[in-house]
DNA sequence: AATGAATGAGCTTTCATTCAT
DNA sequence: CATGAATGAAAGCTCATTCAT
């Protein structure tokens, strides 16, 4: 573990100030580090600076804290993408400001949110999955939109749900290795996927 | 969860059928299934038919059972991989090779291992991560072989890293969507991939 | 559980209308249906309309709100008691008094704190306890004085502590299994009663 | 509290000499002297020399425990009572022999698992209560039986199941004043509620 | 090899109580 | 008087691992 208190770490533009948006902060680290199993509610408290039991005063349960985290992110990238879809009419450059407005969900400011939407899928209860997932359906639903819009324009050739698994796997599959750090920037790798998935 | 012995799930071809096979495929299929955290060495006793104790005559510790589906699982598959590069010399048709025998380890007799591979990375203790990412990158390193191939012959202009972690994450996101039961078989998701990355 | 808000259940007859009497009022009727553990201070709260905080205005703990609402209802059953042993100097007329005045508290309107006095006697704190065994020493005088009234007439042969026991034992028990809605009616069930400890 | 290990209090005929039984004696006499609520595993384990979590080897969680106490002690006392009511067939005879065989469950050998029958019913979750009311009802059908007869020969006037009532709380209600130790022996109290019940 | 009882540390959660506002 | 966030101790329970048999 790098950061041991809530102090050391980035911002996540998702969660805001107040003691209830640090505790989603805090959570969203440290299941994002170490997953949610190997976290433990004392742990969180300590990162956060208040005593384990309180949490219980915000969240129901350990779960509801994964799902609310989740289900944050989701509201936040959703409105992320459709924004990006609005920018331009174009199907092309619409194509290319979801691929970036993706992939900078992912490995941008809310990358560890979005790590652990994607790690910890599995260990939300069934409820709540089903619950976020007609939230995932509707954010899926605005690629869905302009990659049929490619199609009729006969510049995308196969299956619409297939063809975005398999961009979307290119996209998402940056968090398991994409350093913003690094040398390459957003917007090469936002043109590498326009290309791979468009010509 | 859907099997509750071992005697109804497929048999994955990495494990044998000796007690310490069976003790991992069932462990495969439950880590699959309900995750490595979730999974009590007692379930896992009582799904292949033993004491929770006995376990512990064949592995040192659960962690230790984890590594070994994983070992054995990356074996497997870098044989494949490996046979598969050595079908052709063609680099156009290696690639193509890459792409069904990766997809064939994710989606078919080996999918939930993979999965658990994928997934579990984490539950995996530092030292054996360490030992598996040094099978991971011989793996990797035919991927890259052939990629290479590719840029000299000016098929592919990006990084060759890069350019398989994008080609790398359409494949293995398949194991959160593909079912070999739908209609999609994969010869046909073998293509889609190759002319997305080729073309 | 029946009720959900204080508005919902009959009154007491020993609580008065105050904030303090409401919330005695609450409580009787929770720790009866609900048992004292059982209760949290919270709910309690949330029954009478207030914070579970602000109960800690009226109350040093909640050991203090179970002790008050038995000692009211001694107080109150005391005195119904006096009562009862007054309306007559007829011994085995006062006798059937008692009895049915002790039916009434049992099974009436202050019944279900006399449950709570029965049931959770174990659940106050030692001093209380002693401090509460005192007033229920003077109220079972009441009771030897008129048995020894009857064992000087030779209509009670046995000892009179022993003898009040059973009879006691008889009156209370019907906390568990009476009904005032049911087909049996108190005056029936004092003449039993009485005949048996008498004849 | 009294004993402070399962060594210096008395064998409950009830339980036998297993772990299992030995640690049903210890709860029944724990839950005797402090209540359920009031007792916690950690108690209980110290009180019978194990750790804590190894209770939940043998049952499934503390609630399985009261409920085994009480379902044992149910089944001990019916046989008993059954045996009771078989020793003659001269009906007073018999009410003598079923009162005489109750007061002994309450206030002998099997006295602390019984006042755990009567006090602690309501800690018992809804669905254990429904199994055991079962088997308490069939120890009633011995009662009413009997009570039948007498009321056949003219003996017994009043409705059987009142009677029942009237008569089982004065037994019942002995657990709360009776020791074994004190100068009234059992067959002294028999006669008394045989005289009252009948006379 | 297998058993199964036992360990003991650690888990999430509960809850009466406090206290600054 | 009332609020409600926070406390912190303690609760019931879990579970990988051990070990005598």
């Amino acid at each position: 573990m790098i950061a041991t208190s809530i102090e050391q770490i980035p911002k996540i533009v998702c969660f805001d100030d107040s003691p209830r948006g640090r505790l989603l902060l805090g959570a969203a680290y440290l299941f994002y580090k170490q997953g949610y199993d190997k976290t433990t509610v004392r742990q969180l408290g300590e990162f956060i600076g208040i005593q384990s039991g309180s949490l219980f005063h915000h969240f129901k349960s350990k779960d509801d804290i994964l799902a609310t985290v989740m289900e944050q992110t989701i509201i936040y990238n959703f409105a992320r993408l459709k924004e990006a879809a609005e920018r331009s009419s174009d199907p092309e450059q619409q194509l290319r400001d979801l691929i970036k407005a993706e992939l900078i969900s992912i490995t941008g400011d809310t990358g560890a949110a979005m790590a652990v939407l994607v790690h910890e899928w599995f260990a939300l209860s069934k409820e709540k999955q089903e619950y976020l997932l007609k939230m995932r359906n509707e954010y899926e639903q605005i690629w869905l939109d302009v990659i049929e819009k490619l199609r009729a324009q006969g510049k995308v050739k196969h299956d619409a749900f297939i063809w975005r698994r398999l961009v979307g796997g290119s996209i998402s599959w940056s968090v398991t290795w994409y350093r913003p750090e690094g040398k390459v920037k957003v917007d090469e790798l936002t043109e590498m996927v326009w290309e791979m998935a468009l010509k």
